[in-house]
DNA sequence: ATGAAAGCGCTAACAT
DNA sequence: ATGTTAGCGCTTTCAT
C-alpha cells in the first residue's frame, strides 16, 4: 500500500501520461476534445496512481458548482428515506448533494448557512421549521425549495404530498368496508395536519356521513392519549384514521390495552408508510407518502430554477393507500363498548 | 434586499474596508496581527456587504482542511443522535464535519469516496457494513475510527460502549430485585451481539444463576417471535434481557398479546435508550449508551491520530442502566403461566 | 500592523 | 487533438 503524504494531483497525472493538465481535465471532465488512445493513456495512469480529483477545486474553478444543499432533521426517519431518493435524483441530473444535518444542538440557520458557504447553487430543506420570512430572505439570494410542509413564501417553492387526498383515500376506503362511524385523530399544530383534517371532513360529507374530529398530535403518545379519549366518549365508532404513523401506533397501543381488537372491533389508518408502519406485529394501512417522487419534484424544482424556469410554486405528489391489516369490512354486530 | 448575482469576496471587503486581502484574512480566521481598530473596520465592510467566506476556497488554500468526514445510515436513528453529538464535539475541538449518507441505493464505498473527494483529513464511520480489510486500506490512507462496530482492521481506531458491562448491569439490577429465571434474547449475527451475549452470560454465572439464551435479532420483528418461543418453552422466568430497544419493544408486543403484564408477570430490559424507549407508553427500562461520550472519543481519536498521538486501538464507553417501568420487584407468587 | 505575492488544484477560454 | 494561460477566493509566507 503506497501511503502517500500528499494524494496525487492532475499535474502528476499529467506528467506520467506525458501530457498537459487541461488534457487531463478534459478527460476526467468527461468532456470532448481527447483522443481514445490518449484518454486511456491518462486514465491508465490516473489508476496507477490512485488519482482522484480534489473536489474542492473543482467547484472552486468551475463557475456553477452543480452542488444542491439539503438541510434535514437527524430525528425523522422520513428524512432519512428522502435524503436516500435525493441522492439518486440528484446524480441523475448531474448535480451533487451537500448534506447538513438540523438537531436541537444545531438550529436550521447554522445548517442553512454552513451550505451557503459551500456555495451551494440551491437549497433544498426538510420539513423546515424557518419562518416563512426566512425562507423568503433565502429564496431572495437562491432556490430555495421546501419539501414537506407546506408553507407561502415569496420565491419559495414547495413540494409535498396531497394530503388531503390521502384522506379522503383513506375515508373511501374505510366507506367501501362498511364503515360509517369514522373518526380523525388530528395532527395539531404539526404541518400536514391542518390539510388531513380538511381532506378527512370532505370526504365525509362527500360520504354524507358526520365527521368527528379528535385532537391528537404527530407523537406515538398523543395518539395513545386520543384513543382513551375516543374510547369514554365515542365507543360507537367502527373505524379511524390517524394523522401519521407514529401517531397511529400509541393509538393502536391504547385500543389494545383497553382490550379492543384490531380490525376486528376498530379500523385504523395510518399516514406516512414509515418504517414503523411495515413491522410484522404493527401491519398498519397506511397512506404511503411517494418518497422517490418527492425527491424527484424537489431536484426537478431546484434545478428548474436555476435554469431559469418559472413554475407554479407547489408540486404536489400523490399518495397511495397501502392496506395492510388494521382495516377490514365492519363487523355486522355493532362493536364492543 | 440586495441580491446580488455574485456573493461578496474577500477582495470586495478588503476594497471597502480599504485594507489589503490578506488583513481581511486575519481578522476573519480570527488571527493575531490587526489592529483593534481596522479589525472593526473590516467587520464593519463585512457586515455591509453581507460577506461571507467562501469555504471551498478556505479549504482549498489551507494547508489543512480541518474536516471531519462522516458516514452514517439514514435509517439508523441512533445514527442521527450520534451526528448531532458529533457536531458539537467537532466544533469544540475546531473541527469542522462533512456528512455522507449510505444507504441501501448508496453503498458505504460511494459516501466514503466523496469524503476523500473532500479531502476529509479523517473518517468518522457510523457503523460501518465495510469487510475489516477495506477498513484497513482506508485507514492506511488516512485516519479512520469506526464508531459502534467492534473491529479488529489495522490501523483502524475504535470507539464503542461496553456491550458485555451494558448486560452486567442489567442482569444485576435484575437480580437487585429478587429476580432468579433470567433469560436473553439475543443480537443474533448483529454489532455488539456477541458481546451482550459473553456480558449476560458471565454476569449470570457470577451471580451462581443458570444462563439461558434465546435466539432473537436486532429488529421488533425479532424480539415477538423471540416473546412467542419463551412464553410457549420457558414459562418460569420472571425477567428477560432484550438485545435492544427495538428487539424489546416488539417482545412486550408479544407479551402482551398472550396476557403477560409487564413489570408484574415480567420484567424486562432493552439496550440504547433509544428515541422509542423513552415513550410514554413503552417506558422501557433500558441500558444507555453515552452518546456524547462516544462522539468525544470519535472525535478526540480522529484528532489525536491527526496530531501523530498513538493510542490503544479501541476507545470504550461505558453505559448507563436506566430504570424505567418495565421492570420491577419480583413478586412473591409465582408468576402466571 | 499592514501589504505584496505566490500558491492551493482545479476549470475554461483561447491558441496552436 | 493538444497545450498555454488566466482565473476561482481564499491562506500564507515574507517584506515593509
Amino acid at each position: 500500500m503506497s501511503r502517500r503524504d500528499r494524494p496525487a494531483t492532475m499535474e502528476d497525472v499529467a506528467a506520467r501520461a506525458g501530457v498537459s493538465r487541461a488534457l487531463v481535465s478534459i478527460v476526467y471532465r468527461n468532456a470532448p476534445g481527447a483522443s481514445e488512445a490518449t484518454r486511456a493513456r491518462i486514465l491508465q495512469a490516473g489508476a496507477e496512481l490512485e488519482y482522484r480529483p480534489d473536489h474542492r477545486a473543482r467547484l472552486l474553478g468551475r463557475q456553477r458548482t452543480r452542488l444542491l444543499g439539503v438541510t434535514f432533521d437527524v430525528r425523522a426517519s422520513f428524512h432519512g428515506d428522502l435524503v436516500e431518493a435525493l441522492y439518486a435524483a440528484a446524480e441523475a441530473a448531474g448535480y451533487d448533494l451537500a448534506l447538513s444535518a438540523a438537531a436541537p444542538s444545531r438550529d436550521e440557520t447554522r445548517a442553512v448557512q454552513s451550505l451557503l458557504d459551500y456555495r451551494c447553487e440551491a437549497l433544498i430543506l426538510l420539513g423546515p421549521q424557518l419562518r416563512p420570512s426566512a425562507l423568503a430572505e433565502l429564496a431572495a439570494v437562491q432556490p430555495t425549495v421546501v419539501v414537506a410542509r407546506k408553507v407561502r413564501a415569496k420565491g419559495v417553492d414547495v413540494v409535498r404530498t396531497d394530503d388531503a387526498d390521502g384522506l379522503r383515500q383513506a375515508v373511501e376506503h374505510l366507506v367501501e368496508l362498511g364503515h360509517r362511524e369514522i373518526l380523525h385523530v388530528d395532527g395539531g399544530t404539526a404541518p400536514g395536519a391542518a390539510e388531513r383534517r380538511t381532506g378527512y371532513r370532505n370526504a365525509m360529507r362527500r360520504a354524507g356521513l358526520a365527521p368527528r374530529i379528535i385532537t391528537g398530535g404527530p407523537t406515538e403518545d398523543d395518539g395513545a392519549e386520543a384513543g382513551r379519549a375516543i374510547f369514554e366518549k365515542s365507543p360507537d365508532s367502527t373505524a379511524v384514521t390517524v394523522f401519521n404513523d407514529r401517531s397511529a401506533v400509541g393509538f393502536l397501543d391504547a385500543a389494545r390495552q383497553t382490550g379492543r381488537r384490531v380490525p376486528e372491533d376498530l379500523s385504523v389508518i395510518g399516514f406516512d408508510n414509515a418504517s414503523i408502519a411495515r413491522l410484522t406485529h404493527v401491519d398498519l394501512t397506511t397512506v404511503a407518502q411517494d418518497v422517490p417522487e418527492l425527491a424527484a419534484l424537489a431536484t426537478q424544482r431546484a434545478i428548474g430554477r436555476l435554469n431559469g424556469e418559472l413554475s407554479p410554486p407547489e408540486q404536489i405528489a400523490m399518495p397511495v393507500l397501502v392496506s395492510r391489516t388494521t382495516t377490514s369490512h365492519r363487523a355486522d354486530s355493532s362493536p364492543i363498548t
